[in-house]
DNA sequence: CGCCAGGCCTTAC
DNA sequence: GTAAGGCATGGC
């Protein structure tokens, strides 16, 4: 097990580990604890853990660092997939002056965006559809613990994400046994197809958003929603806007002139009222709005 | 019981 | 291209 520690000094911005990793952005982290998604905030010393590959990761705020441990090499990994090198300070400043926006910025200082890995990304979001943040994340550890391999880190032992070749031999029956409901065909018919020709990334990196957003909805179960999600919190676009129940009801709410028929049209009109970076915008209103009613959420002094 | 959740698919026009 | 209906599951 190897260790290190990253300087908050050498981060521009705050990192809020809570907020960023328990917004619905990402399905893969877990406190070590397995209170996940509690309502409340974890102890100051709380290990997140997740995985890359066959490689465990675990991170935690340590005073004025954050603290790693790792089965390999963790702090490229943590910078990346944590997006600590993004100048949070500058981005947060240039949201639109709307009140909702500004209330959701004074509320998480130190949410950041993340850039995960695109295979289990890609599936974590097709189990997305019409279910809850919490259920999303227990779902994905069903999968861990079925399908991927295990690996002891100590005094419990976790799972690795399950490669597409795994999922790829597992049957409908079997993943609607674990509680997938309809959406397991869908994982099995993308797995399938992620096994067989891979997942083109450096193509959809490159191409123009909306030509990325269209060629992500090619697999099974992702539709332009999905699709927006991956390219957001895997694929590092800055203008994706998912458009879920919540950010509609937002955009009815906050941004009226925004409302069109389809969700094309819809999400040019939200990206040009939220600001530079619409993407990050969009992750800051999501988890306030979500969030609302839960004071748990809000930065304690400790 | 009904309603909702980070929607998508098929079918019909 | 758009509209309608169906679809699993669990929490409240």
């Amino acid at each position: 097990m190897e260790r290190g520690a990253i300087p908050l000094s050498s981060i521009p911005g705050a990192v809020d580990l809570q907020a960023t990793l328990e917004s619905g952005q990402t399905f893969l982290w877990s406190r070590l604890s397995g209170e996940t998604y509690a309502t409340e905030r974890p102890s100051t010393d709380e290990w997140y853990w997740t995985t890359e590959g066959a490689d465990v990761i675990q991170i935690r705020r340590q005073g004025e660092r954050l603290a790693w441990r790792a089965t390999t090499d963790a702090a490229p990994i943590l910078r990346r997939r944590l997006r600590l090198t993004d100048d949070l300070p500058s981005i947060v400043e240039a949201f639109p002056d709307e009140p909702v926006v500004q209330a959701a910025r004074e509320r998480f200082p130190g949410l950041r965006l993340v850039s995960e890995p695109v295979f289990p990304t890609l599936l974590s979001f097709i189990l997305s559809a019409q279910m809850r943040v919490a259920r999303i994340h227990d779902l994905v550890g069903r999968l861990r613990r079925e399908y991927g391999e295990p690996v002891d880190i100590g005094d419990r032992t976790v799972h690795t994400f399950p490669e597409p070749e795994t999922l790829a031999g597992a049957t409908e029956a079997e993943l609607r046994e674990l509680g997938l409901g309809y959406r397991a065909p869908y994982i099995t018919e993308t797995a399938s197809m992620v096994a067989a020709e891979g997942i083109d990334t450096a193509r959809l990196r490159n191409l123009p958003y909306e030509e990325a957003r269209e060629a992500l909805t090619r697999f099974v179960g992702v539709g332009e929603k999905v699709a927006d999600c991956v390219l957001l919190f895997a694929l590092d676009f800055d203008e994706p806007v998912p458009l879920d129940t919540w950010i509609r009801t937002a955009i009815e709410e906050h941004f009226p002139a925004a409302a069109r028929d389809s969700y094309a049209e819809t999400s040019r009109a939200i990206r040009e009222r939220f600001g530079p970076r619409p993407g990050y915008t969009q992750t800051y209103v999501f988890h306030h709005l979500r969030t609302a009613d839960a004071d748990d959420f809000v930065v304690a002094d400790d």
